[in-house]
DNA sequence: TATTCCAAAATTGTATACAGCATAATATTC
DNA sequence: GAATATTATGCTGTATACAATTTTGGAATA
């Protein structure tokens, strides 16, 4: 029986890349191959074969002889994560500064247009991380550098957890219209500079808007961990 | 049959790594699973896990039904690595220049001055490449970020083969010694200015190091076609 | 009660088998 | 002879089996 539409591997991927960013496995938790071959559809073979791509993404990790776990969730890792996404989004908005058309640029000035209502009347945290995801993401193809954007894609997906309960936190405290307008206000700033083609500014502002949300993070792993163990829902 | 030191999955993996790196396979070539496990001693389980780590690290290619296949070797992508590359080092730089510790620091001049005579004398082109990796990822660890430090290694070995026969073109040309000199100078110029904690300084002085790089890229790319299809030796 | 040891059970690591595509080789038609 | 259809071969995708190891659970001991 092989595959009419994706192969086993593919979709068994898709779906634990899926799991491993919500934390569906906790921190640290051991995978049990049988058993989740057994919930996915899939024998073994396959599964590992996917379990070994995410591993070298950098999901989870392998001990010889024990087998696939979870990645942990230190503040470190969070903060190193962090730092290296300000690296990729700093080098595409330099290079999309020296090269990326008027045309491109104004096709994501318009999405933030079209967007910013939706900021300010969304309440589900999940959706205003997604609509943040991808303007950072359309911003960064901006650049025209593939291997960047496949890196900024894969530390998302890595540091999603958090950020989606720092925008919780932040919806708990009730400062979702300030902070959404503050947020907005940062990428519309990114981008009027980027289309001034004034690199510096732009860089700049990327840095410092990247860098306040590194800030809130340590706080948020430490929730998240608490969200984790306690399965409130 | 079990592993008593490292599993065979580990073992086909860094032999498969080093392959990948070197250009054992040619690009675009197709990976022949049944053969390769017989060369590597192992059968075709652990070999494809292996191969699967290789594919998300960027090595190799997967088309599904068709199999694995050694990554293209176009000018258009080796560009982009030596973009990440400097996004990587230079975030590193700058994180080293805000918090690495100044016995860190010295430590890495120290390497600096031990094996600034082996680059005068030294005509082996992979030498001359081992220790120039060595130095920027001695470099890049200052940083203590480990996440960076990982993606700069991942980034060095995929561009591995063609700087290698960058240097090897320049050791043609017989601008072996000057290009050792300015090449050195480099390195100790971004040293001083770490050192001084002068990070602007530092960072453009990389900036400028791995854009003068880059520039040879592309010829580099040419030659190595060229090399992997007349197998000069 | 805490600790050590040992056997049983569970789990991983790898080889192998085989079904189903993809590709190459061959035959057929114009 | 070129182009197309057809058969044959080879290779990949996945399941399964089994050996080796790790983990678990409990008995024996201090």
């Amino acid at each position: 029986m092989k595959s009419k539409a994706g192969s086993s591997v593919d979709r068994v991927y898709d779906r634990l890349r899926q799991m491993a960013a919500d934390f569906e496995f906790k921190p640290d938790e051991r995978i049990n191959e049988s058993t989740l071959s057994d919930t996915l559809g899939a024998s073994r073979t396959p599964l590992r074969e996917a379990l070994n791509r995410l591993v070298a993404e950098g999901f989870l990790t392998f001990r010889n002889g024990r087998g696939f776990f979870c990645r942990s969730l230190s503040p470190e890792r969070i903060v190193e994560l962090y730092e290296a996404r300000q690296a990729i989004e700093c080098e595409a908005l330099r290079r999309s500064a020296q090269r990326a058309s008027g045309e491109d640029i104004q096709a994501v000035m318009d999405y933030l247009d079209r967007t910013e209502p939706h900021y300010e009347t969304c309440d589900s945290a999940v959706e205003l991380l997604e609509m943040d995801e991808d303007f950072h993401i359309r911003l960064a193809r901006l650049c025209g550098n593939s291997e960047l954007v496949g890196m900024l894609r894969n530390i998302n997906d890595r540091i999603r957890y958090v950020r989606l309960v720092d925008l919780k936190m932040i919806a708990a405290e009730r400062q979702i219209a300030k902070n959404q307008g503050a947020q907005l206000s940062a990428h519309r700033v990114i981008l009027n500079a980027l289309s001034a083609r004034d690199e510096a500014t732009a860089v700049l502002a990327m840095r410092n808007h990247i860098e306040r949300r590194r800030e809130e993070a340590t706080e948020a792993v430490r929730i998240a961990y608490s969200q984790l163990y306690v399965p409130a829902e």
